[in-house]
DNA sequence: TCGCCAACACT
DNA sequence: CTGCGTGCGC
DNA sequence: AGTGTTGCCCAGCGCACGCAG
């Protein structure tokens, strides 16, 4: 059994501050992956930042300092990270590829399409090259695939407490919500949707007027796999008790 | 973004 | 070197 | 009169950077 987390940290610095790395050891995955790390290539180098034991660690950073960037850390070594050269991943270091031999894994922090879809066309451009890479592994070379990461998207109105409120908003876009469903039509299956079809479930709340206290949130963070990858799925689930 | 409110449409 | 104000992004 | 929709406006955090001391 493998168990893969996916955390949109808003600063890896700002968690290490809060015990990540006690939370790390105590709960033991066996993949960690993260994204909005925000730190920059020499953050690591320097020896400055401190890593939890036990695990090997990849990186990706954006070209803007203190910016976006993913990160995940793994018990075993991947059999190979596979190159990510594509500007629309790379530039903003938004997405990493690894070989686990049993799956590939994508780690993967999707652009919000901010106020007045300034940069949906850039989002849909995203999910398009996403969408190719991973049909890549799985039509053509009879691969699986795992791939979870920060959407930025709540793909049904059971995915937000206010869908009505927020259909004109970054991450409620009709244009985003669909390109979700047709990367779903495509193959690839919403597993936390396999085992709750209730809502209520959230991954992110504002920060204004106590929204997670309220439950006032929404669901954008993901773990999807190709469907022949289904049956090895054996739950799907949040840490409501993370922060 | 959320919550509140004002303006408005519909019944 | 440290702290603070400002700006940006979410 | 009651219901629902639309528009308006609003918090707080993390990090970079420039500057003061």
């Amino acid at each position: 059994m493998v168990v893969v987390i996916s955390w949109n940290v808003n600063g890896f610095r700002s968690v290490l501050k809060k015990g990540f790395l006690e939370w790390v050891k105590s709960f033991q995955p066996d993949i960690l992956c993260l994204q909005e790390t925000k730190l920059k290539p020499q953050d690591i180098k320097e020896e400055g930042i401190q890593l939890p034991e036990g695990y090997l660690h990849y990186w990706a950073f954006a070209k803007k300092p203190g910016y976006s960037g993913t990160a995940f850390f793994s018990k075993k070594e991947p059999k190979a990270i596979i190159p990510v050269n594509d500007p629309v991943f790379a530039d903003e270091g938004r997405v990493q590829i690894a070989d686990f031999d049993k799956f590939i894994l994508v780690n993967s922090y999707w652009p919000n399409s901010q106020d007045e879809r300034a940069r949906l066309p850039y989002k849909l451009e995203f999910i398009d090259k996403l969408l190719e890479v991973l049909n890549k592994f799985v039509k053509n070379e009879k691969r699986n695939v795992l791939v979870c990461g920060d959407f930025n998207i709540a793909h049904t109105e059971i995915d937000l407490a206010r869908p009505k409120e927020n259909e004109n908003h970054a991450g409620f876009y009709i244009e985003e919500r669909e390109a979700l469903t047709k990367f779903f039509n495509a193959g690839y299956v919403d597993t936390f949707r396999l085992f709750c079809k209730e809502g209520g479930h959230y991954t992110w709340w504002s920060y204004r007027t106590k929204a997670r206290e309220r439950n006032i949130g929404w669901r954008i963070d993901y773990h999807v796999v190709n469907k022949a990858f289904v049956k090895n799925v054996k739950r799907s689930w949040i840490l409501s008790d993370v922060y």
